[in-house]
RNA sequence: GGGCCGUUAGCUCAGUCGGUAGAGCAGCUGACUCUUAAUCAGCGGGUCGGAGGUUCGAGUCCUCCACGGCUCACCA
């Protein structure tokens, strides 16, 4: 169904949540923490925030939680574990296994921890739950009772809705062996409503009685939707995966109708991100971007309007090169900032100080500043960029540095050498005569244009046929390389005594 | 096989209660011999995937079809 965009979508998703009449509303996510939580994963938590953002603007009563699924089982060793140590944590919670750095409590902490951090920077402020301090406590004790007498209508749900047929032995709950520690080779033998206790076998001959408090787990299809009827859940947003017909959100709708006797939430699903030309990103595999090392390339604000500006159910294909820069100027430039307004200023844009310096500028001028910030600010300055506020262009010269680092296209770099690089011998005469020259007659104060056109007048006057060859003299006397950004504006920015010291060395120095 | 998303200018995409199509880039022309996704000015360019239907009128609503992508044990 493609609706007609008359509106922006988290308005036309509030429309539809308020033609619902429930309320007061609880929107929730959940991720679980079996590997880095990356900018796939983040959709999820921003396009709640948005939806919450707008139900707060109209005055609805709404809450937003992030359940953090850390009582799930370890599913495998996963590439990025070391197999030797996890292979016999297979089947057990991630709340309950070692953390892969040893500087966490758990394993699920691990990546838990910097996500949790990373939503604060992007200003998402989320009630969390722990799914095994949820079952530890006991809160979700009653839904549990009545997943377990419920089993048979359970059972016979997931059969008409998926065509799966269910084992004999089959139940909705997954004791936690007290023998191996693993939930996943459990049958379940008995229980207890009065004693709130489950009476277990297990694969690897184990045997006993585990507690409904935190001695086992409901099955994915089963938690869900006891989440919903417990908290209660109103709005929850989930990946096209769950969508689909006979999957888990209408096995959980209707077990959540028949078995717990509540209302399942409203849903809001959306596509996957994709890293451009890399695939989906999948914790499984390792291909993922983490939102933590996303955040040291693109402020907050601009991560959450990647994921605002796009419909939750159209895919976004993530390109962090050059792409990005465009990006990241829709919010510096005021002439594109009429574009999407809504979902500027849903993405937070209001909080966003512009610095009136074009990204892709700023990345130019980081070079020839040698990354030292404070040299940023002197090179502005030179020329004509008034910088009213030089903190906030640190920052952002800091994103640039780090987008040089881990994704720009290499004929995107330089560096400006400190001493007079080896290929400036080999110039010839015609090009050594040119940049002496040009040593002569810059002036301190020139302008990039004032420059640049004084390259143009030194070319012809030395005779050279072509004009590339006096470029090229240029930046294989400052950078190594036979091209670099506009030389012009680049010998402008750098410092008028160096430059004319250097073009009169290079216009010297002769091949050996 | 079921479900979802897409198919509009060479490319990436916008298209607001349905009122005979827009932007950026590329291209072409000119400006200063032009180079860091150079800059400025101007110009051209589309049977809106196909076929039916509703309507005075359809890119826009309905039906069917084609092609592409994704998804349906756990996974966002």
């Amino acid at each position: 169904m493609v609706h007609v965009r008359d509106k922006h979508w988290a308005d036309e998703i509030a429309d539809e949540i308020l033609a619902t009449g429930r309320g007061p509303h609880e929107i929730s996510t959940g991720i679980s923490p079996s590997g880095e939580i990356h900018i796939g994963n983040l959709r999820e938590v921003i396009t709640a925030d948005v939806v919450h953002q707008v139900l707060k603007e109209r005055g609805i009563e709404v809450t937003l939680d992030y359940v953090a699924d850390n009582f799930d089982p370890l599913r495998k060793v996963y590439p990025f574990l070391d197999a030797a140590v996890y292979s016999s944590h297979i089947g057990k919670p991630l709340s309950e296994i070692p953390c892969p750095c040893g500087g966490h409590s758990s394993y699920a902490a691990h990546f838990l921890e910097p996500f949790l951090s990373s939503l604060e920077r992007l200003r998402i402020h989320v009630k969390v739950y722990y799914a095994d301090q949820m079952y530890k406590s006991g809160m979700l004790v009653p839904q549990i009772v009545q997943a377990l007498r419920g089993r048979d209508a359970i059972a016979r749900i997931l059969h008409e809705c998926t065509g799966r047929k269910v084992e004999p032995e089959w139940s909705p709950f997954n004791p936690i062996c007290g023998t191996c520690g693993r939930m996943t080779d459990t049958l379940v033998k008995g229980f207890s409503e009065k004693a709130a206790t489950v009476d277990y076998t297990c694969s690897c001959g184990g045997r006993g009685t585990v507690s409904m408090k935190g001695g086992g787990k409901l099955t994915w299809r089963v938690d869900w939707p006891a989440r919903w009827a417990r908290i209660p859940v109103t709005i929850e947003p989930f990946g096209k995966d769950h969508a689909t017909r006979g999957g888990s959100y209408d096995t959980g709708a209707l077990i959540c109708r028949e078995v717990f006797k509540a209302p399942p939430p409203f849903p809001v699903t959306y596509e996957w991100i994709s890293f451009k030309g890399m695939g989906d990103m999948k914790k499984s595999k390792g291909n993922v971007l983490s939102v933590h090392r996303m955040l040291e390339v693109l402020p907050p604000e601009v991560l959450r309007y990647l994921i605002v500006k796009t419909q939750p159910m159209r895919a976004i294909s993530f390109d962090p090169g050059l792409p990005l820069l465009s990006l990241m100027d829709e919010f510096d430039d005021a002439a594109s900032q009429s574009r999407d307004p809504r979902a500027l200023k849903l993405a937070g844009a209001d909080q966003f100080t512009p610095i009136g310096v074009p990204f892709r500028h700023l990345v130019n001028v980081v070079q020839m500043a040698d990354f030292d910030l404070e040299q940023v600010i002197v090179i502005l300055r030179r020329n004509k960029y008034p910088v009213p506020d030089p903190a906030a262009v640190k920052e952002r010269a800091g994103y640039a540095i780090r987008w040089l680092r881990e994704f720009a296209p290499d004929d995107l770099k330089f560096s400006v050498q400190r001493a007079l690089p080896p290929a400036a011998r080999a110039l010839d005469a015609a090009q050594r005569a040119f940049l002496s020259r040009l040593a002569g007659s810059l002036r301190p104060g020139m302008s990039g244009e004032e420059i640049h056109a004084l390259i143009y007048e030194i070319a012809k006057q030395v005779g050279m046929e072509k004009t590339t060859a006096a470029f090229e003299a240029i930046y294989q006397a400052f950078l190594g390389q036979p091209k670099g950004p506009r030389a012009g504006w680049f010998l402008a920015f750098l410092e008028h005594d160096f430059v004319v010291e250097r073009l009169r060395e290079a216009g010297k120095a002769a091949a050996a």
